[in-house]
Formats: structure tokens, C-alpha cells, sequence
RNA sequence: GGAGGGGUGCCGGAGUCUGGCUGAACGGAACGGUCUUGAAAACCGUCGAGGGUACUGCCCUCCGUGGGUUCGAAUCCCACCCCCUCCGCCA
């Protein structure tokens, strides 16, 4: 959410905001007259309440006094008829505002290149080079479902499609992917460990912008009005909403795994096969609360903790940073994390790392003071995937496969899986 | 799920029966000052947020949330949410 003394200053910002991010539907002077009424309209209605207020004592001292009153009283029966009317009035325009104003997207970093869709995003940074397989490589759906690590069939019988399975060394692997980040990001990092809840309110939607644009997105639960998180952001990055920090807490700086859930409405048909896309995966969530004057910092420092994951794991990867028309709504800078998936032929995320600066923070009213006696501001918030655990292990079972169909286990993660070295052992 | 109790400012806690002078007593914390070689103690003072504006001032709103009654509501009425205690159930 945009700061509407912001847009009254600077309309013409705001406008290119709407137009660079292809979110077209908001008339930003429509607006802007909107709030001007809204402003006439409250000071006007603030006077008058200012005089009922006084008239109101003033009849409270005359029934202590034994005196009459009914004048009084009968006049500011008509001043609350004006009173009505115009509390209607503005809170008309006010519930315009809001709903106008939550439709905003946030405005680009300067430095955000300019476009349209992915086609546009710039590549900033390449590491590793794609393994050259001397033999005929397996996508990971076939390769998982031959070893009896994946299970693809059984889990569209107890739920649906997009669900998925991982028995024996598959879910072993996907645990030492989470046990390992968490690990990584907690000791090596500095961040503090989170399991947050995977049910949220509204409220928590509303805040980091899931909602009201993206409902459709996320799976709902009737009976409650909550929503399964589509990622540990929403609980994590809501924890101190409505809450007044002090510079000294920050950074705020915490580390959450949570399952993910995303209905993903305008996704059918693309991905369909294997660990891709379903609809619940795993993630390890990084979330950072800054100053805002270094939340640029620390969105590098951020970016760079989410590719020590991919350097470690030896899976070549690029860096993309996404240009206006495909970051995303909240979003003021973002860079997408890619690896290389041989069933793919090609990069497929696996992170994104995303600076909102305030952005979340106002409509989550997360604030900070400087000073004991310094007016609130808001915090920047920050998160960064680091890393999406399924396409992880996905990635790992498609560069790590031998040519009699089992997988080497990365060095790193050995310790984590009982010093297993290699998935399918045929001495096994 | 059943039965009670409760949500007030940074914290604790009055006020709610008997609506007005209560944006809120009192205590604590914190901050500034006096005193002191320094500190403690004592004393004095400050001490919520958001918004409007004719803006070194004035005004409005907020006592869990949303409605209602009234000239006037923290105080009365209705609905909802949350927390605590006990019982039941349960990983």
C-alpha cells in the first residue's frame, strides 16, 4: 500500500508505477478527487462534532445545575441528522480509498529494468556450467517413480492432482533439504528459526499483499475464513503486525519452514508432470525487518545466502532480475534464482529474493522508532526463498543421476541422511 | 465440545452497577532535571496512536472488533473475535 499523502504529491510517479507493472484497471485522478472530498467532507464533519461536544457538556452542566436544556438538546438532534449524512459521505469515499488504494501496486526501484513479461528480465549472474550426461538422463518423475522414491498415482488417489509422495530415501532427501537450509541459514547466517502456523486470518493476507488481488490463488477454509499460506512470508512476515519496534531490534532477521500450499488458478495445463508445480510443497523462507535505509544491503546479503544453498548443493544456477511487468504486486525490486533441470533443457526457479520496502510494512502497520521520542516509521520487509525444497530435490535427483538409474547424494547433505551416499544402491 | 472469568495507555490496575467535569485515577517502568565526588534513594517534570487544519496553536477519532440507544457511552443493548481457569476429548 502506497502512502496517500505520496500519491497526492507525486501522482505522476504513481501513474508510471500502475502503467510499468501492466496493472491498468486504476484511475489514479479518480482517486485524487476522491481524496480531496474526503478531506472537505471530514473537516466539515469535525467541526460540527466539535460542536456537539461542547454542547453536550454544556447540557450535562445545566441537568447538574437543576436547569433546562431541551433547546440544546433539540438543536443538536438536527446537528446529528448533518452529522449522518455527512459521516455516510466520507465514509463512502473512505471505503473507496481503501479499496482503490489496495489495488495500487508498489512502485520500481529505479533500477528495475523495464518490460513487459519474463522476456524482459535481465540476467545478472550465471554460476556453474549444465552437466554434460554422457548417456540419456531421466526426468526426475521417472527417475523418483523407477527407484520408489516418488509416488505420483497413489497421492492423486487420496487427494488429487498435484500432490505427491516421497517414501523411503525421497522424503529422507526432502528432509535433509530442509534440516540442511535451516541450518545453514540459523548458524551460519544469523537468523532465528520459525515454524510458523500454515493456516492464516485475513488480516495476515491482506498484509503481504496476497489479498484482495490474488484470492483466487490460495485455497480458503470455509468454516474459519482462513487461508493455508502459499509461502512462510504471510505468517512470518505478519508476526509484528500492528506492533511498534525499536531500531535496536533491527534487523529482524528469522528463518521459517513451512509446508506451501497455492491453488494456483492460472496455472493449469503448465508444469504437469513431476514435483514442478503441485499444489503443497516445502520451503525454507528467509524474512528480514530492516531500516529502511539498509534494506538494499541486506537484499544483496540475501540474494547471496539463498545462492550459498545452490553453490553448496554444486547445481548450476543464474540470477534474473525481473523486470517491472513481471515482479509482482508488492514487490520494488526482485531477482529470481534459477537453476538448471535437465528434463527442462532449461532454468527453472527456485528462489526469489524481494525488497517491498514499505510497501508490506504500511499495510501490515509494522513500525519502528529511531528515537524514544521519534515519530514511528515504517520497516522495510524483505524475504527471499532460500530455497523452494521440492524443485530442490527434483533438481538433485535430475543432475546427480547415474547411468543405471541411481543418484549420487551431494556431499553436504550426507551427514543429514545417515551418511547415505547414494539413492537405489543396487547392493542395497 | 461443556461451565465460568476476562479483554482499558509500555506494564500492572481502577473506572463499568448509579452514562456527562475520564483520553482515562493510582502504582511501576522508561526518559529529562534537582541533589550527589559518582551512584542509589528522595523530590520535580515528561511519558499512547492515527487523522484534519485557518497548523510554534486548535480540532476530530480510538478503552478487543463491528453495530445500536442517547444531546452525550470505556460505562447501557446486540453480534462477533481473542485470552485465561476447570471438565470432556485428543496427537
Amino acid at each position: 500500500m502506497l502512502d496517500m499523502k505520496f500519491i497526492r504529491e507525486h501522482p505522476e510517479i504513481v501513474e508510471e508505477a500502475i502503467e510499468s507493472k501492466g496493472e491498468g484497471d486504476v484511475d489514479v485522478q479518480e482517486l485524487l478527487e476522491a481524496d480531496a472530498a474526503w478531506r472537505a467532507c471530514t473537516t466539515e464533519l469535525e467541526s460540527l462534532r466539535a460542536l456537539r461536544n461542547e454542547t453536550s457538556k454544556a447540557i450535562g452542566k445545566r441537568k447538574k445545575a437543576g436547569e433546562d436544556a431541551d433547546d440544546m438538546i433539540l438543536r443538536m438532534r438536527e446537528v446529528n441528522e448533518e452529522i449522518a449524512r455527512l459521516e455516510g459521505e466520507t465514509q463512502g469515499l473512505q471505503s473507496f480509498m481503501d479499496t482503490t488504494l489496495a489495488l495500487i501496486p508498489n512502485i520500481p526501484h529505479p533500477d528495475v529494468p523495464r518490460g513487459i513479461d519474463e522476456d524482459d528480465n535481465v540476467e545478472v549472474a550465471r554460476w556453474g556450467e549444465p552437466r554434460v550426461f554422457e548417456f540419456e538422463p531421466l526426468a526426475h518423475w521417472d527417475l523418483g517413480v523407477n527407484l520408489g522414491i516418488l509416488d505420483f498415482e497413489r497421492a492423486s488417489k487420496i487427494t488429487g492432482a498435484r500432490f505427491s509422495i516421497l517414501r523411503g530415501a525421497g522424503a529422507l532427501l526432502e528432509r535433509a533439504l530442509i534440516c540442511y537450509m535451516m541450518d545453514l541459514h540459523a548458524v551460519d547466517h544469523g537468523y532465528e528459526e520459525v515454524i510458523p502456523p500454515y493456516l492464516v486470518n485475513r488480516d495476515s493476507m491482506f498484509g503481504t499483499g496476497q489479498l484482495p488481488k490474488f484470492e483466487d490463488d490460495a485455497f480458503r477454509v470455509d468454516r474459519q475464513d482462513y487461508f493455508l499460506v502459499p509461502t512462510a512470508e504471510v505468517p512470518v512476515t505478519n508476526m509484528y503486525r500492528n506492533e511498534m519496534l525499536s531500531a535496536t531490534d533491527l534487523p529482524l532477521k528469522m528463518v521459517a519452514y513451512s509446508a506451501c500450499f497455492r491453488a494456483e488458478a492460472g496455472a493449469a495445463g503448465r508444469d504437469t508432470r513431476g514435483l514442478i508445480r503441485q499444489h503443497q510443497f516445502n520451503k525454507v523462507e528467509l524474512v528480514q525487518y530492516t531500516l529502511p535505509e539498509n534494506s538494499y544491503e541486506a537484499f544483496e546479503d540475501m540474494r547471496s545466502q539463498a545462492e550459498v544453498v545452490l553453490r553448496r548443493l554444486q547445481l548450476p544456477y543464474r540470477v534474473l532480475s525481473m523486470c517491472t511487468g513481471d515482479m509482482g504486486f508488492a514487490q520494488s525490486k526482485k531477482y529470481d534464482l534459477e537453476l538448471w533441470m535437465p528434463s527442462y533443457g532449461d532454468y527453472v526457479e527456485i528462489s526469489s529474493i524481494s525488497n517491498f520496502e514499505d510497501f508490506q510494512a504500511r499495510r501490515a502497520n509494522l513500525r519502528f522508532r529511531r528515537e524514544r521520542d521519534a515519530r514511528p516509521e515504517f520497516v522495510h520487509t524483505l524475504n527471499a526463498s532460500g530455497l523452494a525444497v521440492g524443485r530442490t530435490t527434483a533438481a538433485i535427483l535430475e543432475n546427480y543421476q547415474n547411468p543405471d538409474g541411481t543418484v549420487s547424494v551431494p556431499e553436504v547433505l550426507r551427514p543429514y541422511m545417515r551418511g547415505m551416499d547414494l539413492i537405489g544402491n543396487p547392493l542395497a
